[in-house]
DNA sequence: AGCACGCCGACT
DNA sequence: GTCGGCGTGCTC
C-alpha cells in the first residue's frame, strides 16, 4: 500500500446510517453506522451482521439513509453477510407492513421468511472470529445432495450408428426433457457408461445440480395436452388473461362448484403469465398440497416448479428460495407461508379454496396469507384469483360490492352431475340395526347397499376419540381438564382421556374425580367408536379411520393410496377425508352429526357447516359410479344445511348475510370498543397492542374472535391517574361481547398481555 | 432473546 | 452478613 502525502485528503463523506431488523421480539428495527468500505455491498433488503449488546447478531436492512433517534449513537455494521440483496423492495415492503398490521416484531418475521445463510457466510463468520460458537444460524449445517441431471443436446446431430440403450435413453430424454440419473437406473442398468458415452458424442449434456428427494418430484409426470375448455372456462380464462394483459391489478372471486374445472382456469392464466414472462405464485391450504395437484402443473409446465412445504429441510428450502430469487424459477406452489416466496415480476397470485381456514397461521406471526395475496398482488400490479366452490363471506361480499369481480364456473364439465343429498331427521328416525343411533336405518342401509355393489363408503364425524366426554352416572358431573374445564374426551385405544384444548391427557379412571363414585359413563360418539361399531356391524368389511390421532402428514396419503387401492371399504374420519384428491370408488358420504359444526361457538358456524357438508358431499360419485349423500342431523330444517343439501351457495350466502345483518352483524361482524385502563401508559399500549395483533388475525382466542377497524394503535388518554386505551374492534362471534371482554379479561389474568389492565367492553353501533 | 441491575428471603 | 429468586429495563 502507498500513501501519498501530498495528495490532498478526501472531503469526509457523511455518515450514512441504516436500519438493521435483528431477531429479536422487539417491534422495531435499530440504527447502525455505514462503513464506507461496506457502503457499495450494502442495500435495501441485505443480510448484514451487527454487534448487538454483547453478541453479534445477522439482521436485514429494513431501511437506508437514517438519522438516527435522539440520544442513540450507533455503533458500525460489522459485516455484509451476502452480496445480493435477500429481498427486492417490494416484497420487503410486504413483509415490514405485514409485521406492523399483524403487530409483530419486524426481526422475527424477516428471520423466518429468509432461508438459511450459506454454509460460506458461516465459516467466514466464525473464522473472523465474529460469531460465538454458541451462535445458532438457520440451516448452518445441512448436508447438501447434488444430482447429475442429463438433457439433450438441442439440434444435435445424431450419427447413424447408435446402440439400442442409447437410442433408447435419447428417446426417453426426448419424452421427458431431462432425467436425472438416478432415474435413469430405473430404466436401463448401469446408465453412467451410456450417458458418458452419449456426452462425447456431443449429444447429451449433463450437469450437477443439487436436488432434493422430494416427494412432490419423485414420480415422473407425462406432459399434458391442455384440454379444450367449456364455455364457463372460456369467460373466466378470457377475463383473469385480459386482465394479465392490460397490466392492471385486479383481483378477481372465481366461484366455481366442485368439479367445475377451477384449476384448468388457474393453469391457463397462469400460462398467460409466464408467456409474458412474469411470475406466478399459487398458494393451496396446507393438507391440499400433495403430489398429485403438483403434478397437474408439472405436467403443464415442467419440473421448473418451487415446491414450497414443511418437510424440506432448510438447505432444500434455501436452494428454492434461491432459485426463485434468481428468477430460474418462476412459479412457487407452497400453503399459507408460501405468500412470501422471492417469485421476481409477479404477474398472477392464485389462493385456491380461499375460504380455508389454514390461512390464517394462529400461531406467533398471526397473519391471514389470502389478505396478504390480495396486497401483495395489488402492490405488485398483479391479478389475484381467489378460487372457492364456498367462498367465504368476507370475499362474497366484497365481490357483491364489486371490489372483487366475480367469475362463476356452475357446470361441471362432462356434466356429472353432483350427487343427490338427503337430510335424515335423527329425531324421527329410529336407530338403524346396529343399536347405535347414530347409524340410522336409512344410513345403515345405504351403507349395506354400497358395500353389496362392491363400492366404498365415507363417514365424516367430526370428533376424535372414543367418546367426547364421560358422564358420572351417579352425580352427573363431566369429566373435565383441570386446567380449561373443558370436557375430557375419551381415547379407548390409547387409554388416556385428553384435553382437546390443551393436550392435557390422563389414563382413564373410573370413579368421578368430583364425588368419588364408580360411575363414569362414555357420552357422545367420537371417530374412535364409530370405527369400532362399523367394523362390528358391516363385518366382515374393511374399516379404516382417518384423523389426528391416527394420520401425520404423509400418512394421510398413504391411507388415501389404500382407499384407492381398494384395500378399504368403509373410511372413518374427521375433517381430513374431506380434502385431498379423487377417491373414484367412494359412491357414498355419510355425515353422521351435521350438527356438530353447527354448534361451534363462532359467528362463522353456520358457514363453516355450509363449506363442510358441500367439501365432504363433493367426495362422493367422483368416478364412474353414481354419488350419494346421506346427512344425520337433529336440525333438519336448518339453512345451511338445506342449503348445502340442494347445492345452493347464492341461497345460503344471501340468507347468512341476512341473518348476520338482522343480528346487527356486518358481514364480517361487529363493532365494539375495548377499552383498558392501566396506571402504567407503556404497559396499557403493549396491552392493547397485543389485543389488536390477536384480533388483525381474527382470533383473539377459542371463543371471542374480533378484529380491529381503523387505525391501532389509538391514542392514549389520561384519566385520573390511569391511562386509558380505546381500540375499536368488531367481534365476529355470536353471541360476542360478553365473550370477548371475557377473553380479553382472562388473557390480561393469564399475564399473556403483560399489563394487570382492568378491562371493558361495549357496543358502539352496527356498521 | 439475552443480559444487567435490583430489591427481598434462607444460608455457608 | 451474602447467595439468588426472577421482575423490570435495555439493547442501535
Amino acid at each position: 500500500m502507498t500513501i501519498d502525502l501530498f495528495e490532498p485528503a478526501e472531503p469526509a463523506a457523511a455518515q450514512r446510517y441504516v436500519d438493521v431488523a435483528l431477531p429479536l421480539p422487539v417491534r422495531r428495527a435499530f440504527t447502525y453506522a455505514l462503513p464506507s468500505e461496506l457502503a457499495s455491498r450494502v442495500a435495501l433488503g441485505s443480510r448484514v451482521a451487527v454487534p448487538f449488546s454483547s453478541r453479534k447478531l445477522p439482521g436485514i436492512v429494513t431501511r437506508i439513509d437514517t438519522t438516527p433517534a435522539e440520544g442513540v449513537s450507533p455503533r458500525p455494521i460489522a459485516g455484509v453477510l451476502e452480496d445480493e440483496p435477500l429481498f427486492d423492495p417490494e416484497l420487503l415492503a410486504l413483509l415490514v407492513e405485514a409485521a406492523d398490521y399483524y403487530l409483530h416484531p419486524i426481526g422475527e418475521v424477516l428471520r423466518a421468511a429468509a432461508p438459511a445463510l450459506r454454509a460460506e457466510a458461516v465459516r467466514a463468520l466464525r473464522a473472523s472470529g465474529f460469531l460465538e460458537s454458541a451462535t445458532e444460524l438457520p440451516g448452518a449445517r445441512v448436508a447438501t445432495r447434488s444430482v447429475l441431471v442429463v438433457r439433450l443436446v438441442p439440434d444435435a446431430e445424431r450419427p447413424a450408428r447408435l446402440g439400442p440403450r442409447q437410442r433408447q435413453l435419447l428417446a426417453l430424454l426426448e419424452s421427458r426433457g431431462e432425467v436425472t440419473l438416478e432415474e435413469l437406473a430405473d430404466h436401463l442398468k448401469e446408465p453412467r457408461a451410456i450417458v458418458r458415452s452419449l456426452e462425447q458424442k456431443g449429444l447429451v449434456h449433463t450437469e450437477s445440480r443439487e436436488i432434493t428427494a422430494d416427494p412432490f418430484f419423485r414420480d415422473p409426470v407425462a406432459s399434458d395436452a391442455p384440454p379444450e375448455p367449456t364455455s364457463a372456462q372460456r369467460a373466466a380464462i378470457d377475463a383473469l388473461v385480459g386482465a394479465l394483459r392490460a397490466s392492471q391489478p385486479a383481483t378477481f372471486l372465481l366461484h366455481g362448484v366442485t368439479g367445475s374445472g377451477k384449476t384448468e382456469v388457474y393453469l391457463r392464466a397462469i400460462a398467460e403469465a409466464r408467456a409474458q414472462r412474469k411470475g406466478a405464485l399459487l398458494l393451496v391450504p396446507e393438507i391440499a398440497l400433495t403430489p398429485q395437484l403438483v403434478g397437474r402443473f408439472r405436467a403443464r409446465f415442467g419440473d421448473s416448479i418451487a415446491v414450497l412445504h414443511s418437510a424440506l429441510t432448510e438447505k432444500e428450502r434455501a436452494v428454492a428460495w434461491r432459485a426463485l430469487r434468481s428468477g430460474a424459477v418462476t412459479l412457487a406452489i407452497g400453503a399459507r407461508s408460501a405468500i412470501f416466496a422471492p417469485v421476481r415480476d409477479l404477474g398472477i397470485i392464485v389462493v385456491d379454496e380461499e375460504h380455508d381456514p389454514s390461512y390464517k397461521q394462529e400461531e406467533g406471526f398471526r397473519y391471514q396469507a389470502r389478505d396478504l395475496a390480495i396486497l401483495r398482488a395489488h402492490r405488485a400490479g398483479a391479478v389475484c384469483v381467489l378460487g372457492s366452490a364456498t367462498p367465504s363471506l368476507e370475499s362474497w361480499s366484497l365481490a357483491r360490492e364489486g371490489r372483487h369481480r366475480l367469475l362463476t364456473l356452475d357446470a361441471r364439465p362432462g356434466a356429472r352431475a353432483l350427487p343427490p343429498v338427503e337430510i335424515v331427521d335423527l329425531a324421527r328416525h329410529a336407530k338403524g340395526p346396529s343399536g347405535d343411533r347414530r347409524i340410522s336405518a336409512p344410513l345403515h342401509r345405504a351403507i349395506e347397499q354400497t358395500l353389496a355393489a362392491g363400492d366404498q363408503a365415507v363417514l365424516f364425524l367430526n370428533r376424535r376419540g372414543f367418546s367426547p366426554s364421560l358422564r358420572c352416572e351417579a352425580c352427573g358431573e363431566l369429566e373435565t381438564c383441570p386446567a380449561c374445564s373443558v370436557p375430557l374426551t375419551e381415547h379407548r385405544r390409547a387409554g388416556l382421556v385428553r384435553c382437546h384444548y390443551c393436550d392435557y391427557a390422563a389414563p382413564i379412571g373410573t370413579t368421578c374425580r368430583a364425588c368419588g363414585q364408580p360411575a363414569l359413563e362414555p357420552l357422545g360418539l367420537g371417530t374412535e367408536k364409530l370405527e369400532e361399531v362399523l367394523a362390528h356391524t358391516f363385518a366382515p368389511a374393511r374399516v379404516a379411520r382417518l384423523d389426528r390421532d391416527t394420520a401425520t402428514g404423509a400418512s394421510i396419503e398413504d391411507v388415501l393410496d389404500r382407499v384407492r387401492r381398494r384395500e378399504i371399504d368403509l373410511l372413518v374420519g374427521t375433517q381430513m377425508v374431506t380434502k385431498g384428491h379423487d377417491l373414484p370408488g367412494v359412491t357414498l358420504v355419510g355425515v353422521i352429526l351435521a350438527d356438530q359444526s353447527l354448534a361451534f361457538p363462532d359467528f362463522r358456524a353456520a358457514e363453516r357447516t355450509f363449506q363442510l357438508l358441500t367439501q365432504v358431499a363433493g367426495r362422493a360419485g367422483r368416478g364412474e359410479r353414481p354419488g350419494r349423500v346421506i346427512v344425520q342431523t337433529y336440525q333438519p330444517h336448518h339453512f345451511a344445511i338445506r342449503a348445502a343439501a340442494k347445492h345452493d351457495f347464492l341461497g345460503f350466502a344471501e340468507s347468512e348475510l341476512e341473518d348476520r345483518r338482522e343480528l346487527g352483524y356486518s358481514p364480517y361482524g361487529r363493532l365494539v370498543a375495548v377499552r383498558i385502563d392501566h396506571g402504567d401508559p407503556d404497559r396499557a399500549r403493549a396491552a392493547a397492542e397485543l389485543i389488536v395483533a390477536h384480533a388483525r388475525a381474527h382470533e383473539l382466542s377459542k371463543s371471542g374472535r374480533v378484529e380491529v377497524l381503523g387505525p391501532a394503535p389509538a391514542p392514549i388518554e389520561r384519566l385520573r391517574g390511569r391511562w386509558r386505551f380505546r381500540l375499536m374492534l368488531r367481534a365476529r362471534e355470536r353471541p360476542p361481547l360478553r365473550r370477548v371482554a371475557q377473553s380479553v379479561i382472562a388473557r390480561i389474568d393469564e399475564g399473556v398481555l403483560g399489563a394487570r389492565a382492568s378491562v371493558d367492553v361495549d357496543p358502539v353501533s352496527m356498521l
